[in-house]
DNA sequence: GAGTGGTCTAGACCACGAC
DNA sequence: TCGTGGTCTAGACCACTCG
């Protein structure tokens, strides 16, 4: 007899998830029913049941009503952040999300879902160097990734620089708006010489996991990304929240 | 009456969730135990146990025997990348995570746990330049905060640029394995001129769990660091697991 | 010793999906 | 229609912590 110090539940995750991380049940695989668990470990539904609940927050199992419980599906698409990479894609006029997603063989996508004016959540003032609660113009979007939502992007931008300009209108600007920033006619006209680029990662509160339909067991990955220029103004501050089963991170960086 | 189309445990882990994340439960602050929460929602301990459940699976809680449920501490130490303090560092000979830690107020700390030359395993044998299963020398190392474990970091270095080097011997290399590979004197000889860093969010595996003692509802990072120097070959490569209660990432970027 | 969470049993009803 | 997972009840025993 295996020595049970564990928990039968546990000793029915510990066997699933070496199945799994073997590769024997491969992403997409069906898991065995609760059922047929039930009767394998002789225990009942309920137990059977928490040891596939410890996989899905491990985030290597997904289920839903009526369909059997499946093997998660692995990340896909790389966020690629080199400041060579920012410069040829300005001159390219394409977005980074979109040129990552296109080299991978996807659908990119970005939908404007609001641009409003809105007193200043404090990480931002932090970042922009205006005070807690001052207005500042915030454009709220979502990326989409084969038509499904793979990002939530909200850009926030001072009032005094931006007011009037196409960052506060509802429609794509061309190339960006660091395209706007760096645009020797536009309303800013300065090189953006620098990102700062801040990853907290923890789990997706409910209503993230709603508007990005992320499953059980997957974190999300809250980017907050400043952008200044040559001058050291801060220009932009944007805040994603990048869930985790679709992404890997990569930064190149260069040491002088 | 509130519209009861959520189930029971949800209505009660949104009450909980709540209180917490307008700080009326404060970090470190007791959770409402199961029996009584019971009590208020007129249900059974199991479905006011599935709320905690809940919680600690969302990162917000922890909890173990004997003990009351109690608010996860938020995390603490920045990580912060970046070309110019690579180098401001390697002048002052100390390594990138003490001075973050230190400059943090905490007590840093690390401990060589074993070197061995080992079968490249494949993530590092793509980035290293060499074959999958060639023998690479392996540093295998544990940071500490504060005494308590943080970081697991494996280094893998090519054997030809470094057998019979210190990076052989378990022991403390002054200056870091940077210091070596840069040394005038030293087997390598050369700048390192970039850093290219990947990153993969998930949940940890139990052995990592254990390992590391993180709580339930903890991402890990796991990080994958090459370091290339000036002829443009790869002589470190540095595959680190990172819990994401305790450290934050920052990452600045310079556009040319 | 009293109170806490950790875990289990043995049922039950329901919503949903696949066939 | 039947099998799936989602959720619940009403108990129980245990290990642990705290006062």
């Amino acid at each position: 007899m295996p020595h049970d110090k564990r928990p039968p539940y546990q000793r029915i995750a510990d066997e699933l998830r070496s199945s799994i991380l073997t590769g024997e049940l491969a992403p997409g695989a069906k898991l065995p029913s609760e059922n047929s668990l039930k009767v394998r470990y002789g225990t009942t539904r309920t137990t059977a049941a928490k040891a596939v609940a410890v996989l899905k927050a491990e985030g290597l199992v997904v289920s839903s009503q009526g369909k059997s419980a499946t093997v998660r599906p692995r990340p896909t698409v790389q966020l690629l952040t080199t400041g060579p990479n920012f410069r040829r894609r300005r001159a390219e006029g394409v977005s980074n999300f979109n040129a990552e997603v296109e080299a991978q063989g996807l659908k990119p996508d970005q939908r404007i879902l609001k641009v409003e004016t809105v007193p200043c959540p404090p990480e931002v003032a932090d970042r922009l160097g205006v005070g807690e609660g001052d207005p500042v113009i915030a454009r709220r979007r979502v990326f989409l990734l084969d038509g499904e939502p793979t990002q939530l992007v909200d850009g926030y931008y001072p009032v005094d620089l931006f007011q009037g300009t196409a960052v506060e209108r509802i429609r794509r600007i061309p190339g960006g708006v660091s395209a706007l920033i760096e645009d020797p006619e536009g309303p800013v006209r300065e090189r953006i010489v620098q990102f700062v680029e801040d990853l907290e990662i923890r789990m997706p509160l409910p209503v993230e996991t709603e508007a990005l339909g992320i499953p059980q067991g997957v974190p999300l990955a809250r980017v907050l990304r400043m952008a200044r220029t040559r001058s050291g103004r801060v220009v932009e501050v944007l805040d994603s929240r990048v869930p985790c089963d679709r992404h890997v991170f990569r930064y190149v960086i260069d040491t002088p």
